[in-house]
DNA sequence: ACCCTGTTTGCATAGGTATTCAAAATTGTT
DNA sequence: AACAATTTTGAATACCTATGCAAACAGGGT
């Protein structure tokens, strides 16, 4: 069915040079005369000829591919972690292919899809993998970075933001403006991300012999954002004057739903009766309803150095590994009280003001 | 520095068989005795055998990766639509290769860099590409389908969601219920789905020999929402009554926007003094927040045929050309005063009663 | 024991390019 | 003009797997 396709032969043939010619041609600093270089490229375009990158790699042993597998695109923290990610790697000449649904369970049936595709190196976000296929991939010779996420002792690299610190910091900024009845709402309990979130921020406020906070569990949805809010502020809590003074959502997303489930349903004042702050500094955020102050992540920075990295090593398997920690920075919008000396990196995001 | 691979030589050796047997070991249906098969498998397991998937294309001239064109994934729209497509392409055995940002001009420049790799097929959503590089894919035999955007007589399959007949059908729904003063909110100008919603509005305000709705430029974006609700609403047109009470806007970020602005800034009431419907169904028109009524697009059904299509006309190549157009949903919630009779398929989206 | 049928097997080759090596062509030097 | 030094060229080979073909094999029936 398939038309003959045109090859580097044809081009000799019709330019009158060998297949090296040809080949030469298209590798950068080869060997080759200007003059040959113009014949090879004037039979190719009459021809509609291109190189065929499956043979190239085929022989160089260089796909020119990267892995990029990502947990979850529809949470919102997402797209632009993915947009930065094929911006550099085309920056660098590596086509990616994408792996969608990696959660920690399904890494190891995933990778020798990928690793089929001889690719020059893997990135996996916000997932784990194991040991055994750690050190399959390593044997394979192939790269594996961790984005978000970090092994102790494996031979991967990893770049992820400091979670825990953050979460401390949380901790210290309520307790410091003089909330007194703190509140946690976790994203889905068995993720590392929540995890860390919450035991930096429980471990502050426990080191700061605060009462220990509520807690409600969500899922990262906005729904389930809004419904825990509503756990957390029962109707008896609200008549006894008990309900949290300060809300930490384990995403933004949760934030925004317990911020409409505070204001809308409980007919609260944000932050006047209750503080919230958020985590990642998603898009919606900064919407004028919103405004919710919250954390973020430096991610243009993390993936600019996980490519980066991943360049490095592939072109040095031998370069040490790297396990690089990023710090976060608090967006201070409307939704919280805050004390007047803010114990961590942050800038304020002035309301804009808008011609009208 | 790769170690070197073990390859299917390897394996052959190993198992006291040939090559071609470790080969048909791998290949589903073909002539192997059982007996063989373990023998292959057990030694492939021994050494950490893979089969190495850029042979395989090579020689069998099927790559089974097909390349994802996407404009955008940035806008909320896309998210979702991207992992259908990931989904469905998976199910069919197709890994994707993801280029972003190919608008109009970047997808002539783009197509190359995907051909390159012999992919199977190609998908590009929400961008044309000229006739010339139609051509081109056509006589390497590569299939290109599009997503939400259709090119009048190129050989090229495509799946579009009707944007003319759903921006009718709000005129309708407007004008209808009685709405007298509409107004629109458009995306990026020179975009295709901008114009044809834009069509679709005034065209059927023209027949129905209404008074022609006012227009804000916007870019897509919340911000720009915002913005040109603020142009809509200026001062004079408060005071003398004379302002919008219905407004369509491009897409749902604006929509979110516009609504901000109309509700928090200017103090009006929606659906009360304005109707405002958005298009797109984001997720977060759900929020009781906004509760925004909306137009949905039936991107599942989209997808599927799209990735099915795809399959079918790799398979077979003389198969005829399709351009499907999908009629899409008005998702009814809260931002709009509609008539007794709503003249398009809808679905009511009741406001979830939350435990509380 | 034989032949006939149907299944398995291995050999050899193809798929399209990059690269080594030695030969050929070019340039520069005296 | 002759030679050395350098650049350019082409032939041959390697990369790893799939598959057509003919040979080997197993099984059933007489």
């Amino acid at each position: 069915m398939g038309r003959p396709r045109v090859t580097s032969f044809d081009v000799a043939r019709e330019a009158g040079v060998s297949q090296s010619a040809v080949s030469r041609a298209y590798t950068p600093g080869a060997s080759v005369s200007a003059k040959t270089r113009d014949k090879v490229f004037a039979a190719a375009q009459k021809l509609g000829y291109q190189p065929n990158a499956i043979a190239r790699s085929l022989i160089s042993r260089r796909s020119n591919m990267v892995g990029l597998v990502m947990a979850d695109v529809v949470n919102p923290f997402y797209p632009p972690v993915l947009e930065l990610f094929m911006r550099n790697f085309r920056e660098q000449g590596q086509r990616v292919m994408l792996f969608l649904g990696g959660h920690n369970q399904d890494v190891d049936e995933l990778l020798p899809q990928v690793l089929e595709y001889q690719v020059d190196g893997i990135v996996i976000t916000s997932s784990t993998l194991s040991s055994e296929m750690a050190a399959y991939c390593n044997k394979l010779g192939t790269p594996i970075t961790l984005f978000n996420r970090y092994v102790p002792n494996a031979r991967v690299d990893s770049v992820c933001s400091d979670n825990i610190d953050a979460a401390r910091n949380i901790a210290d900024l309520f307790i410091t403006a003089g909330h007194k009845r703190l509140a946690y709402i976790s994203g889905q309990v068995n993720t590392s991300t929540n995890q860390d979130r919450q035991k930096g921020f429980f471990s502050r406020v426990e080191e700061r012999r605060q009462p220990m906070p509520a807690m409600a569990e969500g899922d990262w949805s906005y729904q389930s954002g809004f419904d825990a809010a509503l756990k957390l502020f029962t109707a008896e809590k609200l008549s006894s004057g008990e309900y949290p003074d300060a809300v930490f959502c384990a995403n933004d997303l949760m934030g925004l739903g317990a911020l409409d489930a505070i204001r809308c349903k409980l007919n609260l004042r944000v932050p006047d009766d209750v503080s919230v702050i958020g985590f990642d500094d998603t898009d919606s955020c900064s919407w004028h309803n919103y405004r919710l102050t919250t954390i973020r992540t430096p991610v243009e920075k993390m993936v600019a150095s996980a490519v980066e990295n991943m360049i490095a090593r592939i072109n040095n398997p031998e370069k040490e590994i790297i396990a690089a920690l990023e710090q976060s920075l608090l967006i201070v919008r409307d939704t919280a009280r805050l004390p007047e000396q803010i114990s961590m990196p942050f800038i304020k995001d002035p309301k804009p003001d808008t011609a009208g």
